[in-house]
DNA sequence: GTAATAAATGATATAATGTATCATCCTGAC
DNA sequence: GTCAGGATGATACATTATATCATTTATTAC
């Protein structure tokens, strides 16, 4: 068993649960067995994803309705950011940093690997599409995108095959 | 009864046909019913919502696994656009036309109205999303990004209200 | 025209996903 | 301890999507 992730994992729980905390709320046994089978996981998971894997891990079962009830919890304390493309959930990769989250943060989905990659949206990048909604009138109220594409390590794996 | 959008459909619909010639397809009965209504939607439909519709109007009753049949096959045509973000489908905008698709197709979807305007990418935007990708190592697949926003109409019909 | 073939649709069952509702339990304030 | 509110458990159900096989419709060969 990895000591470094398991205290890495740790250090984001704990992180996770002073920002609750400071907002009033309380991160909870449930919800602290949710954040970290996210956490855990390489790529999204679907709502029955994480529930499978907490009652695999876990004693007692847990019943759907509190896995959409805690990702909903969750969200609006920005520990996970769920993937509208995909309808999954993936938890934030700024947890243990004191990143702050403007509204202009982008995911990479690679389609190799399934593995995300949270970016901050660039300067030009938000220029540009907002120039291109303006060309028809639109005024761009969110800037979240969910961009596909292959990252560094599938580009590598696939030299030889594919 | 407006001649003028029924004249639009109609042609619209015999464009369909034809570009289902093309392929070696057909534009069958039941197709067209399902193409004609998200033609007269001014916004997305779920799957199930174009299932009424089609229910509504026709004699006989669809069954849902048509819908979603259809629905795929009609995507494959590229005369319907499928948003993976609600999870709707959209008719594209340019069957009449002889607009062509690069997959670099944007989607503005108004907050207000619901409504769907199809844009093509920007170089500046596409390079920009490209750049911002491959500063984490990542190669986009494919551009085609569904963006909120809020439309012209509803821009200035809001002035006095919320 | 008719038989053979393939495509499309009908029909049914069921899986997967998401929500509503109320009961129960836990926690902190007093 | 008791009370109030938040959190969870439990159950039922609504919605969405898919699997499968039967039937119909269209196309081709003859």
């Amino acid at each position: 068993m990895p000591n470094v992730k398991q205290s890495k994992l740790d250090a984001s729980l704990r992180a996770a649960e002073v920002s609750c905390a400071e907002n009033g709320a309380r991160l909870t046994q449930r919800r602290r067995q949710v954040l970290s089978a996210l956490m855990q996981s390489s790529s999204p998971l679907s709502a029955y994803e994480v529930l499978d894997l907490c009652n695999r891990s876990a004693a007692s079962a847990m019943p759907a309705m509190s896995v959409y009830r805690i990702l909903d919890f969750l969200e609006q304390q920005l520990l996970v950011h769920r993937l509208s493309s995909s309808n999954k959930y993936v938890s934030c990769a700024h947890i243990a940093c004191d990143h702050k989250h403007f509204q202009k943060t982008h995911f990479l989905l690679c389609e190799g690997c399934s593995s995300v990659e949270e970016v901050d949206a660039t300067e030009e990048a938000s220029e540009a599409l907002e120039q291109m909604a303006k060309t028809v009138g639109f005024k761009l109220t969110t800037q979240q995108f969910e961009l596909s594409g292959i990252c560094t390590i599938c580009q590598n794996s696939a030299g030889g095959g594919l």
